[in-house]
DNA sequence: CGTATATCAGGTGCACTGAGATTT
DNA sequence: CAAATCTCAGTGGACCTGATATAC
């Protein structure tokens, strides 16, 4: 149905196997009330524990202005504390709440399923060389250039 | 840097590589004037020749609503006509200009050179296994479910 | 009648830019 | 001084929904 010139176009198969996967992750958070990056930001503050919004953002990609909205939203439904950090009067302190933890976990579930939903057609070591083809492309744009 | 709850899920990697691409992608676009949107339907006009806007939304994937802009922006350009179909009233038909179909040209130099940029830490071998994989992902979810 | 087409109006999530104020 | 951080305002492309008018 798509013509060949698409579906011989990497870029193309991979923005539009993304659109799906937004799609079908977007619904997932949408049942747990919440967005993309709002898993990121909770994720990266479990992993790494209490950070500024800075090196939130850097780890999770998002973007500095970004981040002030999303953890606004976060910080409204009490999943993150924000604070002065009192050794930097530049910088805020997140911190992870209990009930924070609870939502990411709750989040984690609805992102598994949602991987399997995504991904049905594809074995297990399938899946395997997908990520680890995508994580080539990404690691050499993430470096350098 | 990212964290590893991230990195180990597919979907993150995709759509972060997709990220990727739509930013080199739009990038060499813009080099040539255009959108994605553009270069998708003067594509698929090349291919399958006049066609109504319809048509052309279901083979490219561009929502119906989004068809009509872009139609209107390659008509002002004079890459496109848009003609009644004189057998069928609800119908306009989309025909490929020859100045159509040189930007066609000029925007396929661009996007090939865009996939060496955007794929340069994979091997051949490696695209091909990425875009067989992509197209099984996409091929499942754009049948049935 | 229901279905398909074209159009218009709008919304949303995501990525991004520019500017300002403050602190190191 | 320069550099980093936080915040606010705004842009833009991609994707999607709903409503309308018209023709099959």
């Amino acid at each position: 149905m798509a013509p060949a010139a698409l579906k011989k176009l990497p870029s193309w198969l991979l923005t539009q196997s993304a659109a799906h996967a937004h799609r079908i992750i977007s619904e997932a958070f949408a049942a747990g009330e919440a967005r993309g990056y709002h898993y990121r930001l909770l994720a990266t503050l479990a992993e790494f524990g209490p950070q500024s919004q800075a090196s939130l953002g850097r780890r999770t990609g998002i973007d500095r202005s970004d981040v002030v909205a999303a953890i606004n939203e976060l910080s409204a439904a009490n999943y993150v504390e924000r604070s002065p950090d009192p050794t930097d009067g530049r910088r805020n302190i997140i911190t992870l709440t209990p009930t924070g933890q609870a939502q990411l976990n709750r989040l984690e579930a609805l992102v598994q399923q949602a991987q399997n939903t995504l991904f049905a057609s594809l074995s297990p070591s399938e899946r395997g060389e997908l990520t680890r083809l995508l994580t080539k492309v990404l690691d050499h744009h993430a470096a350098g250039s």
